[in-house]
DNA sequence: TATCGGCACCTTTAGACAGCATGTC
DNA sequence: CTAAAGGTGCCGATA
């Protein structure tokens, strides 16, 4: 189909064009033929790559042309939901305005009413819903990308209800990978259902054993044994692979080993590119072997790394400077980062239930990462069969059909939150309402029988009355209670909510970081850290130490909650570290932990943090205590002392140079505006930019000798930092 | 007696969403 | 519930 046929706004059609796009793909034509365009629902199953963006921007952007209102996009991740908003920003040349909202960003709900396209992490549009700002119901259309995602344990619950809720209120369109029972989840939508496999690049798909690749089609290539040679074969002919391992050390260890059969065959230009990404990578015990790799065009890529070093690989690959990347999971759903050559070395992975084979849905979304667009006519997809039974890896992954997806509703988790939400956000006042609307549920619909399900949801409903999060009426009316109200809108899990109230007559009496930190720790929100064998006598002794700054008993050994509890606490010590200003790295080597680790430590206690203060509020807080516990938020949010706060308030002022200047004796606001440029210049790690930085927004004019100051700038600074880390 | 190599046993194991108010090193 | 790689520590052999 041409674009110029298509029967939507003729700038949307100029806009395309413009892109160098003069026809549309099979399945895009397909569906923008289904009679979404005059609203209905879709759901459109067909591979990444294939063009489900540019459907979803032609339908949303006709949408807001034709009728006005918002259109949400749905993402599973951050990262995605940058990406897209980036895409569809193209669009604001037609009057479109665009905003991504994710837990990152902007979150005041009348602000996003300015906007007509809103991309949002699920769970981000969820909390919106439950803030119910004016705009939502000027919402006309919701996209869910990666709508498969229903399925995911522990975050598929949230799609459904967001889409429960939207049901009948909005046009959805769907888009979702091959599944196995797409029919099912259209009939739940009232949508048309389109299927396809097709591509815009071909993929050959192909199992290697010993040396052997079978392809699919029956073909067999001849290579050296080891599965390293399919990822020096792709660079020797001048392409890129991506190769997917399931541990983060077989990423690095793999990384490593190609990066010396590789350098070999880069030239000198590509190595000096190489040396100069190098550069740009900052110092820590993971970054190490990261650089050890990059010298010959290989990276790994697992959760561990710190957001610069991941988005400095995704984007040095995309450029070819990268000519191998070894992942673990972190790459299959996230962003799109084709390569010509997709080698999947592990076809299992540890849970919490063992080793289980990772499901064909997913590997299927690995492969469909080969081929890259515009330079490959085909990509190339190959399994490793190490131990396995290459046929037998052949017939389930490459042949076979991808699972069906299942409702996680009933997660218990999840639904908990959901729940609650349902009754103080949603209006719902008594179970038989609970149960009218978990019937226009997808798990409803697949399962017909509610009865395990609404058993459940009584269980939650009594939990949640027993803990005053709800109240009941004579007449069988829920009550939603201030604590109910609040744990919603924090958007934590009401389990964190209980342990965070029972917690408080103790911990009033004697606040105190390391009792908090494991509390925080102690809360199914909060991802912790495990102690390892040889770990746990060490955080024995040091909760027997500070047992009496716990709010909670040690558990005896043979108590099943014994080793997590030891995970807690190494985890609360890790915190105080933190506050209590030792270096990064420090931190790494100390605990054996990646920067992409800790950060998501933090981030996690700084919100559970703060939820604990709000919570702390709603129960006859006392006035110090209330200081303390914000005190010790803010300390966890910028990772110092408490002397240090004031300074820390200030603009590009984080707990390094913070740090600096106190110790050189800047130590208020007031002692800064009185400084000479030349005296603060002389503090490690401030430049020029910071002094101006500061200054403005102390409402410092700026002296003349600043500009002579910048000449000298850049000279050896006096080592207060070192000399207090010492 | 110090050092090395082999071998059996032990240990460990992916990822990432949410609040709020504005700017890290 | 369904594994496999890397690390550790012991043992004995060797110089």
């Amino acid at each position: 189909m041409k674009v110029d046929e298509l029967p939507v706004d003729e700038r949307i059609k100029k806009i395309i064009r413009d892109r160098g796009i003069e026809g549309l793909y099979p399945p895009q034509a397909e569906a923008l033929k289904s009679g979404v365009l005059e609203g209905k629902n879709l759901v459109l199953a067909i591979p990444t790559a294939s063009g489900k963006t540019l459907v979803s921007e032609i339908i949303m952007v006709n949408k807001l042309l034709k009728e006005g209102g918002k259109a949400v996009y749905l993402v599973p991740l951050k990262a995605l939901a940058e990406e897209k908003y980036r895409e569809f920003r193209e669009w604001e040349s037609l009057g479109v305005r665009v905003a991504v909202t994710t837990g990152d960003y902007d979150s005041t709900d009348e602000w996003l009413g300015k906007y007509d396209i809103i991309v949002a992490t699920a769970e981000k549009f969820d909390s919106l819903l439950r803030h119910s700002p004016r705009w939502i119901k000027e919402v006309k259309l919701v996209v869910a990308d990666e709508v498969h995602l229903i399925g995911s344990y522990d975050r598929g619950a949230t799609l459904e209800m967001i889409l429960s809720h939207m049901l009948g209120r909005a046009q959805i369109l769907a888009l979702s990978a091959t599944i196995g029972n797409a029919e099912e989840l259209a009939e739940w939508l009232d949508a048309e259902l389109i299927v396809s496999d097709w591509r815009p690049v071909e993929l050959r798909k192909g199992v290697f054993h010993l040396g052997t690749l079978f392809w699919e089609d029956g073909k067999i290539d001849r290579y050296p044994e080891n599965w390293e040679s399919l990822a020096v074969d792709a660079v020797k002919r001048g392409k890129q692979a991506l190769v997917f391992v399931s541990t983060r050390q077989s990423a690095e260890k793999e990384a490593v080993s190609l990066s010396s059969k590789i350098s070999r065959l880069l030239t000198k230009p590509e190595l000096r590119e190489l040396e100069q990404l190098i550069s740009q990578i900052e110092d820590n015990p993971t970054t190490e072997k990261l650089k050890m790799a990059l010298k010959g065009g290989v990276a790994f890529h697992h959760a561990g790394l710190g957001r610069a070093e991941r988005t400095l690989i995704e984007d040095a690959f995309r450029e070819g400077i990268i000519k191998v990347i070894t992942a673990t999971p972190t790459l299959s759903a996230g962003l799109n980062l084709p390569a010509f050559r997709v080698i999947i070395r592990d076809t299992k992975r540890y849970t919490d239930f063992g080793w289980t084979d990772i499901p064909v849905l997913e590997i299927q979304q690995m492969m469909g990462r080969a081929g890259r667009p515009k330079y490959d006519k085909v990509g190339e997809a190959i399994i490793v069969a190490r131990t396995e039974d290459p046929k037998g890896l052949l017939g389930k992954y490459i042949q076979g059909k991808p699972e069906k997806l299942f409702s996680m509703l009933a997660n218990e988790q999840a639904f908990r939150g959901q729940v609650l939400a349902l009754i103080t956000n949603f209006g719902v006042s008594n179970f038989r309402e609970l149960i009218g609307f978990l019937e226009r549920t997808f798990y409803a619909h697949q399962r017909k029988d509610t009865a395990s399900l609404e058993y459940k949801a009584k269980d939650i409903v009594y939990f949640l009355i027993e803990n005053e999060f709800i109240d009941i009426d004579l007449e069988n009316n829920f009550i939603p209670l201030p604590l109910g109200k609040r744990t919603s809108q924090l958007y934590i899990d009401p389990l964190t909510a209980k342990k965070f109230k029972d917690a408080f007559p103790a911990l009033e009496k004697n606040p105190n970081p390391f009792g908090i930190f494991q509390l925080i720790a102690s809360t199914p929100d909060m991802a912790t850290l495990n102690a390892s064998r040889r770990e746990m006598e060490d955080y024995l002794d040091l909760a027997y130490e500070l047992e009496g700054n716990l709010y909670i008993s040690i558990p005896d050994y043979e108590d099943p909650r014994f080793q997590g509890f030891l995970g807690q606490v190494k985890t609360a010590k890790v915190l105080l570290d933190w506050i209590n200003e030792v270096p990064e790295v420090r931190i790494y080597e100390t605990y054996n932990i990646d920067p992409g680790d800790l950060y998501r430590i933090l981030e996690l206690a700084d919100w559970l943090m703060y939820s604990l203060v709000e919570l702390y509020r709603l129960f006859e807080p006392k006035e110090d205590v209330l200081n303390y516990l914000s005190s010790l938020h803010l300390r966890l949010r910028h990772g110092v002392r408490e002397e240090l706060l004031e300074l820390v308030t200030l603009p590009n002022i984080g707990r390094k140079r913070a740090r600096a200047l106190y110790n050189a004796g800047f130590r208020t606001r007031e002692d800064i505006m009185r400084a000479k440029v030349k005296d603060l210049l002389e503090v490690e790690g401030i430049g020029i930019k910071i002094v101006e930085g500061l200054f403005k927004h102390l409402g410092v004019e700026m002296p003349g000798e600043a500009k002579e100051a910048e000449k000298k700038d850049g000279r050896k600074k006096g080592g207060t930092l070192d000399e207090f880390l010492k």
